[in-house]
DNA sequence: CATGTATATTACTGAATAGTCATATATTCA
DNA sequence: TGAATATATGACTATTCAGTAATATACATG
């Protein structure tokens, strides 16, 4: 047998890994990190989310190590960490669809 | 190109999903359903949530269509209704697992 | 129909947190 | 050093939500 019963702190790790997802503006800037580094401005164009924001945002991804920080001057450069995490997006975003398409279905 | 920017439809969708899966109690109940499919007493027991709380976690879950439920007389069983999630989980939990060794080599 | 058991729901409270504004810190350059 | 720019942080508000207790509903059985 693998476990009776999962530890609490493991749980309460990995529910606090996807509490950080679970935040439309947090993905949305994982998916802007797609195509590789950017600085704090950049993303600010590119999500739409004000300075305050999404500097608290980036705070929170960093702190679970989703993101790598990167000081260059005067511009502070995030990346995504581990692109397994854009993976587990991707399923979800898969999942989502496929559900939604059955949703449709049902409907007719 | 794949998208220019994520519709905020699907980023709530795929946000709502995490968020699911973002409370400890909730992975305690998956993780419970591995075996198959249980009914709710039988969840009290192995999760040591109570009634009304468990009730309520339980909705949600078959809310985001995770768990399905079958009525058999006084009780009522859930089950897993896509073992993507279960794979899910597994992955984080592989992910978070590898970032506490990591914290921990880095303590040496 | 009355009673007992399993599950769901409601109302409530406390804690957590996203968003915003104002301000602080860090870095560069003149 | 002082000004300018980029980013981080603190205080505050509004909202969301987990947990709890009480109550309601659903089903079975006598």
């Amino acid at each position: 047998m693998r476990h009776r019963t999962l530890s609490p702190a493991l749980l309460a790790a990995v529910a606090a890994r996807f509490k950080v997802l679970s935040e439309p503006a947090r993905l949305q800037v994982l998916d802007a990190l797609r195509g590789g580094p950017l600085h704090v401005s950049a993303l600010m164009e590119a999500t739409g989310l004000n300075q305050a924001n999404l500097s608290k945002h980036l705070q929170v991804l960093h702190g679970q190590g989703l993101v790598a920080r990167k000081r260059d001057g005067l511009f502070v450069f995030y990346e995504v960490a581990d692109d397994s995490v854009l993976e587990l997006c991707d399923l979800v975003c898969g999942a989502v669809e496929a559900r939604a398409r059955k949703a449709a279905l049902a409907l007719r």
